[in-house]
DNA sequence: CTCTTAAGGTACGCCGCGTACCCTATAAGG
DNA sequence: CCTTATAGGGTACGCGGCGTACCTTAAGAG
């Protein structure tokens, strides 16, 4: 044997091509085997470091990708709006979001394993980015100081997400965009006066 | 051998057989085999009907249980609401409801079944029942006709089921439904004035 | 009383997860 | 240096579950 890889380099390694598993075949087509061999080791390399399939499948999503989270400013509400929403459309409609949906619908009767991925799918940041939106928004006067509210912030990417369940694999068309943020989003902002 | 069922007798059968394994193991634990030897028959016979396993539970799934479908009328848009909202949750939080997500779960990803699903989950029997709602509030001069509309028919259900998806199996405390219906749901009525 | 059709019985191939064991390189520590 | 604990590598295996193959046998149609 030429070198032996341990500790950090080798953990590097695994979630490398647990990664690279997870972008070419999915969370479902994931398997430790293919893993193992890809990564250049064995399954007891991996199982001493995560002893569940979900689990590796969940930190290597988090390798997959940092997700950058713009903070948009276009000026007007809706604006903003639109371009969050159609910024997570993207997201969710790539084979990188196909990776996220099959972690979610694996982990969707494990409590634990659903909170790790709301920590490392940055939901939170999301939230937040949404409520800054708010509150730029009333400050410049256009929506009233009563519509920074969690609920109200949280409804848009909400509704989008199941709007993902209810359909299958494809991206959700543009216009639901539009209509969630005219039809619900502003005049639910405006009933909040 | 005593007798020999065939033909709709022997469906039955197995559709109770697999409708009782999915209430006690839930949809991941429902195993053909299970079913065969609960049936009195064997697998077979069951893939000479459904070619797959998910094609049996979601046909099991439609034998658990013919949803009624209540139409509240307790005089107020607010009561209405409230009422459809804990209805819904009861349901999604029943056994029942946990057959029914772990179904939505594992059909994630193939389009034909989850169409299937909705047909046979009533969703869309749901929706008119929301409508008719929004339509007497409105008759009653409690809600603007405009408010009469898809989008806003659908948001309460769609904000409780991504709350299903955000939370592990527990049932969604009753706070979040008067939060989706104080904070998001009369407000967005009241906005499209 | 055939004869076609469908059910029963049983075994099997395949795959994937997780585990067990034993061997060997590596790094830490005297 | 040399020893020793630790962790990686190799390999095999048990188990469970899906879907299939094949043959035997009961039911019902004509």
């Amino acid at each position: 044997m030429v070198t032996r890889r341990r500790g950090e380099e080798l953990e590097q390694a695994i979630l490398q091509a647990a990664a690279d598993e997870l972008r070419e075949s999915g969370y479902a087509g994931m398997t430790m085997d293919r893993v193992a061999a890809r990564a250049g080791t064995n399954k007891n390399a991996i199982y001493r470091r995560w002893p569940r399939r979900a689990a590796l499948g969940i930190a290597a999503y988090r390798h997959l990708s940092d997700a950058a989270m713009p903070n948009p400013d276009t000026g007007t509400l809706r604006g903003d709006a639109l371009q969050m929403l159609r910024q997570a459309n993207e997201t969710w409609s790539s084979p990188h979001g196909a990776v996220l949906r099959g972690l979610l619908a694996a982990a969707a009767d494990d409590p634990e394993l659903l909170t790790l991925m709301r920590e490392r799918s940055g939901a939170d940041t999301m939230d937040r980015a949404w409520l800054g939106m708010l509150e730029r928004a009333a400050a410049r006067g256009e929506a009233p100081a009563a519509a920074t509210h969690h609920r109200v912030a949280t409804t848009p990417v909400m509704l989008l997400r199941a709007e993902y369940a209810m359909r299958g694999i494809p991206s959700v068309p543009d216009e639901v965009l539009v209509e969630i943020v005219d039809e619900v989003f502003l005049p639910l902002v405006r009933g909040r006066g």
